[in-house]
RNA sequence: GCACAGGUGGCCGAGCGGUUAAUGGCAGCAGACUGUAAAUCUGCCGCUCCUUGGAGCUACGGAGGUUCGAAUCCUCCCCUGUGCA
């Protein structure tokens, strides 16, 4: 194998570190960015509203200036936003900072947005509010299965890929058989549009689950600490929470008022949990919602995994080397 | 001190003579996930052993008792809550 004379320019880098909340992505993205020249895409579902704040744990004021980020605070905290949107924001900002010169870094935390950036979602007909609300309609007029068979009817493969119990999941595929009038199995079938040109490095962190669940809990105290209460009745006082959705109410609905940390705080504000209660049960949905992530990431393709936060890992010696590698490989036409 | 009401698996909470390792819920663990994803859904969940299916052991505050059989009935004791003193 012969080194080339003139190589062919390789495909820029793109990193990827993900991971569970409080893992750490955040001190290791800053430094790996100041290291080596990059910008940080996020990736999370959350940061994306702004006014949304204290409780999405989003980078400081301060870190923002060190390094720039994207895909923050794109969306006001009423729009609708989903994983097409995110995607197609997300690769423009990475075809954009790769263009610069600079390495384009994706942190993230949600597994579905990441998947659509990378690998891409199936082409499908946007989502119809009126059609949904029928649809929900339906199934609480007839039993839990009723979805299932009106979609098994339409669509016997994806009905077998999808629990009888799932009805968002059931509500969105019979929503795309009769939109698009197409199977939404044949839809999945002609695939995804995936990220291309770039040669992707996936850095996962996975800290010791009690070391992280104790951080979860801090972290969540912090955030009450810091006035999450506050900022949540400023938000509900605009905004209407996805729950208890009022149709008299002629404030827009604020999905994220329905998150992790969010809901409890609504709920204590509506006077039905105390704010000591609040708390527990949000350090609690923060757990949970942890262990999904890593079951979600566990699955992801080709990633390094590091046990271990991310202010831990030792960049010098395990990541930096990791980087070059890759440039190498490249440049020796592997 | 007296009178009620209670003490059930990590927690909450049903059961109130056999079909009960004991309904549910929570937590925990594992899993799924193609435009609401910080969402939604699924499985496992006393211990030990073997191959699915089982087998054995330990469990309903404690100690006795009644009974073929008790978490469930009786007696005493311990503890908790409420009311009266």
């Amino acid at each position: 194998m012969t080194k080339r004379m003139t190589p062919l320019m390789p495909d820029p880098l793109l990193l990827v570190i993900l991971g569970p909340t409080a893992s750490g992505k955040t001190a290791l993205s800053l430094e790996l960015a100041q290291r080596l020249g990059g910008e940080i895409i996020s990736c999370d579902s959350l940061a994306v509203y702004r006014e949304f704040e204290i409780g999405t744990a989003k980078p400081t004021r301060e870190e923002r200036r060190l390094v720039p980020h994207h895909l923050i605070d794109v969306a006001g905290p009423g729009e609708e936003f989903n994983a097409g949107d995110y995607s197609r924001l997300a690769r423009q900002a990475i075809f954009d900072i790769s263009e610069r010169g600079r390495l384009p870094i994706v942190v993230g935390g949600t597994g579905l947005y990441l998947r659509a950036l990378l690998e891409g979602l199936f082409e499908g007909p946007p989502r119809s509010e009126q059609l949904r609300i029928r649809l929900r309609r339906k199934a609480d007029q007839h039993t839990i299965r009723h979805l299932h068979r009106i979609l098994t009817r339409l669509d016997p493969d994806a009905a077998a890929r999808i629990h009888p119990n799932d009805t968002p999941k059931l509500i969105r595929a019979i929503e795309v058989c009769l939109l698009a009038g197409e199977r939404l199995s044949v839809m999945w079938e002609r695939g995804r549009e995936p990220l291309t040109g770039f040669r992707i490095l996936r850095l996962g962190l996975d800290p010791d689950r009690n070391a992280l669940y104790t951080r979860i809990n801090q972290r969540c105290e912090q955030m009450f600490e810091n006035g999450l209460i506050e900022e949540t009745r400023r938000l509900l006082t605009a905004y209407q929470s996805p729950e208890a959705v009022d149709e008299s109410d002629a404030r827009p609905i604020a999905r994220a008022l329905g998150s992790l940390g969010y809901k409890q705080v609504v709920q204590c504000l509506r006077g039905e949990i105390t704010p000591k209660l609040a708390l527990w049960a949000a350090q609690q949905a923060h757990r949970n919602y942890a262990k999904r992530q890593l079951t979600w990431f566990r699955r992801e393709p080709e990633v390094r995994w590091f046990s271990m936060f991310g202010n831990e890992v030792d960049v010098e010696n395990e990541i930096l080397p990791l980087v070059s590698k890759t440039d190498e490989a490249v440049s020796q036409g592997h």
